[in-house]
Order: structure tokens, then sequence, then C-alpha cells
DNA sequence: GTTGAAAAGAGCATACA
DNA sequence: TGTATGCTCTTTTCAAC
């Protein structure tokens, strides 16, 4: 919980976590960033337990899977009910993301998936139904992740990308 | 490459990674969707190879490392130019996620992280230099991500949550 | 906090049903 | 295609620095 400052130790950690989370071992990272592979063992279990490093996911390629409506749908929430509102909408079927940011419209981006349009459709009905007031609905078209630049400064050249 | 259907082992291993994609191992997720241990290990690697599974990264804090400006900067690129444009702006120091979207306005969203505003404001400029027009800046609030719902139908409880 | 070595456990490849 | 066994590698633990 508590907010640490960084060396170049976990910077270097999380930079290769990032590029690949499941399959670079606690060794090979090692050898990346030069401590032994118990220390980089040590180090996550620090940064998963402080929240820095808060979960592991896959990059799914919903599309790929078969589900063919993805969409992002902008909508605005009153600031006070914000909060409450989002858990309520994260019980919305086929619900997989929920941005909010700091402004008094527009300020919460779902991202809604389902097989076919008119399930997507129902879906944003709901979001509707739990307080969102929906402003626009836009098809996903592409989305990409990379690991944060400043983080990867102090490492060798990378040969495994 | 090819899109293949999923069945519901399939579903059942994405589900579970997409609630901790390192520490779930493929022991643990075949007891879960009831095949053995080599299974969910075969299984996962046509996941990947299939595209299905693109990748693996952590959910990183940027706040609680110690960085506090992280923005979501929303801006328009014309669609002819959108792939090459986007490509430069992953150059850009900062930049950890791209959205696009089917609109002709208003359809890149790009993350941005920062150590301070002034930094942050700098890759902003250089998002315009590349191609975007931007539209607004927003201050990032939240952003929660969970897994597919439909993935999890054909499972049994889940304690581990 | 870091290290290195030993023990325990997971992943991978082969062979088989 | 799914399962089981054996081999290899990783992770974990812990005494010592």
């Amino acid at each position: 919980m508590t907010k640490r400052e960084l060396d170049s130790v976990d910077r270097g950690i999380i930079y290769l976590l990032q590029q690949d989370s499941r399959n670079h071992t606690t060794t090979e990272i090692g050898e990346r960033v030069g401590v032994a592979a118990s220390t980089v063992a040590n180090r996550i279990k620090k940064l998963e337990r402080s929240g820095v490093i808060a979960g592991y996911h896959p990059r799914v390629d919903y599309e790929k899977a078969g589900y063919d409506s993805h969409f992002i749908v902008v909508g605005t929430v009153p600031a006070e009910k914000r909060d409450l509102v989002v858990d309520e909408i994260a019980e919305v079927s086929g619900v997989v993301n929920i941005r909010t940011v700091l402004t008094d419209e527009e300020n919460v981006s779902v991202e809604v998936v389902g097989a076919t349009q008119s399930v997507v459709e129902e879906r944003i009905e709901a979001l509707n139904d739990r307080g969102v007031s929906v402003v626009r609905t836009e098809m996903l078209k592409d989305e990409r992740e990379q690991p944060f630049d400043h983080f990867g400064e102090g490492l060798a050249e990378d040969d495994s990308r």
C-alpha cells in the first residue's frame, strides 16, 4: 500500500514483465538486471504487496476468439455517484474494462464485448439503466499496449523482442 | 492466425488467466476446468499461436510507482494515415497504450505517463507533431480490468478470488 | 537487503490410449 | 485429441553475509 520510490532494479523488472509477464522467468530477469533470481522474486513480491503491480492479465484478441462485436461506450456519470456506478456497471455482462477520467462530461469509457451486435446493444442499455448516460458508442478498431520506456532505460540490449 | 471457435475448456483457461496470468499454474487451471495439466499447457500454446492470447502484461499502478501525471489524450487522425501515425506515436516517451476507434473524429486515445505535468505536456506536443490533432486531454482517475464473464460460465465456484 | 544452494514443485516432451 | 510418466528447469525457502 505504501508509495515506494522504485530503483533501477525495480524498474527493470517491471519493464521485462511488461514485455511478457508469464514466460519471462526470474532467472532471465535476474541476468538482465544484474541480481540473483531470488532477489527478483523478492522484489516482485514486494511490488505486488505494495500495489505497484496490481495483477497480471493476458491480452485477449476477442475478434479472433469469435466475438465480433467490440465497442467503447463513452458516457457521463455525476461525480458524486461515480464510484458507485462503476461498481454496478462492472457487473454488466460483457464489460471487460472501465476507465474514468476527471472531467464533468464524458467521464467514463466502458469496453464491451459480445458475439453479436444485438447482444451488445442490450448491454449498452443495461449501462444506461445503471446510471451511465451514454453519449456515444464507438467500434473499437485496435488496441496496443506497451512497456513504459522509462522503466527500460537502465537495461542491456533487448534481443528477445 | 486462424480464427478458431473456443470450447468450454479454452474459455475456462482464458478466464482463469484473466484473473491472474502469472501465478495460476497449469495444474491449478487443470483442476478447475477438469483436464490434465499437460492438456492445459497444450491449449495455452495453441491459443498463443493462433493469436487469441496476444501476450501477458502486469497491471501497473503508475501513481503508486511515483509517476503522478497520467493522462488520456483524445485526438483525431485521418483514416488513411491512421496505422502509420499509430506506429509513430508508439515511439513517443511515456506512451503506454493506444486505442483506435472507427469514427472520423476523435478516433485515437493515447494513454501517457510521466513524473510531472510539464513532462507530459511536452509529450502531448510530440503527439501533435507526429500527426495527431489533439482534441482534449483528460486526467485519468481510475482504470479497472476484469475477465470476460462469458468465459467463466462453465466453471466451478471461484474460491481463489 | 542480497546471495547461493537445497528442496519442492511446475513445465515440457515423449510415448501411449 | 487427451493423458501419464520421466526429465529438466524454475521457484521457493533459508542460513549466511
